[in-house]
DNA sequence: GTTTTTGCACTGACCAGTCAGTTCAAAAAT
DNA sequence: ATTTTTGAACTGACTGGTCAGTGCAAAAAC
């Protein structure tokens, strides 16, 4: 009774690991269940057997996404709380955390990033829900920082959260996808100067 | 020879128009020849006296795209220099050129986004000079801030114009699809905080 | 009279989803 | 111990529908 409930869980898993870096590819709809399946190492039926419909899949497959990227900013937010750093400190190792989830999970990404802005699609909530868990983190930090005196009182949260979001996400696909060879720590340097408004003027640096 | 070329151009403008928003919506794949010649109010027949296939549509579409956002960066980096502003002054006239193009053609660039960091795609070399386009009238302007020693000398090119188009991209999509009904200046003055350092610390400010 | 558009029937490939049947390990019966 | 039964997991050929692209004669626009 457990070992066939693990065969079925090893079975989706192959499926989610197969779909994602297909459906990334190629988007959703170009990629067919069969290419799923034979990537996956499985017949047809077995992808029918394991989920309601190609579209089941895919939404269990985003929500499966979340956990792994709200858990990590989380921790990384709790984990510099707890060593005592400020609340930049904070923006700061959410960024490396986002660096470090995007370079662990790069079709996740491109995937969530193709489908994030779309309209009229089944999941548009499931999307919707990504984000918003996302960014919400990121404006706790900035909230707590304007509250702690940390940052200036009139920044605008919900866009400022948006802003860097997209700082990271961006440079981050840009990263994988056109300099890969480059180390997590030489662009995370590379952003947390912008981060921290060290890159108008020498004056402070001169 | 000119009046006839500007009834096929009039057909050719309308298939675009219908194109950018049902693709922007469904994606690519998802969206059928015969939904495009209807909403452009056209017959099927038309669209293939137009274009040889949907594809060529498609890559049509984007490399028209280009000549938009790339002529409008670029106006708005000349259009500084010739009112003799600084190279900071350059980038927050190209975060609002940005700001602009966005909310004028968000379909455009919704599907922009959804296909930028796909491979093993048809249109991906048409895509990735979009891309290289916008981002060199960045990287120019970041070079010369360096030159002229009103930027700092080690940040990372490259990573941080990534980095600048990710953040006004992503804001951007965010302001048109969470909180429309804020002013483009509105969410510039956000921005343009941030892009000047001026949200870390109460410091300057205070 | 040439270019462009229309309307519509047709084809062939492709693909999501189905279903009758197979496999096999573990439980039950003997 | 051996045989039988069970049922969850899996298989792959098949079906019904969809859609890109074609062909073409007639109409409309210029």
């Amino acid at each position: 009774m457990d070992s066939s409930s693990t065969r079925r869980q090893a079975t989706r898993q192959k499926l989610f690991e197969a779909a994602v870096t297909l459906i990334a590819e190629q988007g959703f709809s170009s990629t067919t269940v069969d290419e799923i399946a034979e990537r996956a190492g499985v017949a047809k039926g077995t992808v029918y057997y394991n989920f309601a419909s190609k579209t089941v899949l895919f939404e269990e497959l985003l929500r499966h996404g979340i956990e792994l990227l709200t858990a990590s900013l989380q921790t990384a937010a709790d984990e510099n709380a707890e060593r005592g750093g400020s609340h930049v400190d904070a923006l700061d190792a959410m960024v490396r955390a986002g660096l470090d989830f995007i370079s662990r999970y790069p079709s996740l990404t491109q995937l969530y990033v193709a489908e994030l802005w779309r309209t009229n699609r089944a999941w548009q909530s499931t999307l919707m829900m990504v984000r918003q868990r996302a960014i919400a983190v990121i404006e706790a930090e900035l909230r707590s920082g304007v509250a702690a005196h940390e940052l200036s009182e009139d920044i605008d949260i919900p866009l400022t959260a948006s802003a860097l979001f997209g700082m990271v996400l961006v440079a981050a696909l840009d990263w994988q996808s056109y300099q890969p060879e480059r180390s997590l720590e030489d662009v995370h340097a590379a952003l947390s100067r912008l981060l921290q408004g060290r890159v108008g003027g020498t004056v402070a640096s001169g």
